[in-house]
DNA sequence: ACTTTAAGTCAGCGTTGTTGACATTCCAAT
DNA sequence: ATTGGAATGTCAACAACGCTGACTTAAAGT
């Protein structure tokens, strides 16, 4: 049988909610949702010649002002030919400015511009209304079921870069 | 105040899980937990020359065998011009076959072959594998709530076809 | 029978991911 | 001081997968 993995008990625990079937609506649950999450900035992103990879770029920038190109990298999680094409067109937009460091002048520090965190807040503002729509909904203690679940399903790498950045902000 | 939205008290409910430091916690568990989420099928068909759009397409094939094209389209939210794409590619394969519809024969009624069988196994095995190690370190009470929040979460259009996949199994 | 609507297909384009090759610039170690 | 390695950037090509527009075929409405 399709469920014979959760139909079991162990130590008199229920463990009905590990049934293929639950773990089937948890995945769809995945895929539909996350397509909410990204509609709004995508929304506001189509017609400025911009996308996603152009959103979380200015996401992560406006969390860590300063950050270096290879930091930014290790977070977004794709190649620096991939990243750089971004960029490239967020510096020469005016929405991005790009420092060589001064300790190590091959490192470039990336920065917002005043139009980059307007852009950035316009996009936030919008991705965050409906996470707080959603969290008012469902009340405090399933959002923090919901943190965790998102955390144990990160890969280890990941969930370090997560925990980083929550630290750097207190 | 960057929290001033959510720095009031409320029918003396405290409201500090919705702060924006709070949604920004959330909107980047979800990035992150959405990279792990689609990691393992993905490494599964690199080098198939599929990706995760047909992955998409087994799975809801998989799940509604017969359904027609016009259905697939709804639920992935795609052109039916990208779906056809990927079913061309999915037939020619061997994956997926493709029947003209009986009463109207417009419609194309889809349905896994054998082999299109064995590698959505191969495929759901993998990401229910994840999703089971992430439920079992959480226990079923952080598993409810997130799957409240994911489905708050959601449009409202999505929210009504995520249902109706579960009520079709069940 | 003629028109309209719906389902599916084909062709082409844009974004964003990938790899590979290569130049530059700088730090560090010998 | 020279050499080796690391960080960055550029150019080119390619794959996956969104999109629009134009088209065929089949069903439905008049």
């Amino acid at each position: 049988m399709a469920d014979a993995s959760a139909s079991q008990v162990l130590g008199g625990e229920s463990l009905l909610y590990l049934t293929d079937e639950q773990l089937r609506q948890g995945i769809e649950a995945m895929f539909f949702a996350y397509r909410g999450f990204t509609a709004d900035p995508d929304r506001i992103l189509q017609g400025l010649s911009y996308g996603r990879a152009h959103h979380r770029a200015i996401h992560f920038i406006h969390c860590a002002p300063g950050t270096t190109v290879n930091n930014l990298l290790n977070i977004l999680g794709v190649t620096k030919q991939s990243l750089n094409r971004v960029l490239r067109t967020l510096v020469e937009d005016g929405l991005v400015e790009s420092r060589v460091g001064r300790a190590d002048k091959r490192e470039r520090h990336l920065y917002l511009t005043e139009a980059g965190d307007a852009l950035e807040k316009q996009l936030s503002d919008a991705q965050r209304a409906r996470m707080r729509s959603a969290y008012r909904q469902v009340g405090p203690e399933a959002v923090a079921g919901f943190k965790q679940v998102l955390e144990a399903m990160m890969d280890p790498e990941m969930q370090r870069q997560y925990q980083r950045l929550r630290e750097n902000r207190g």
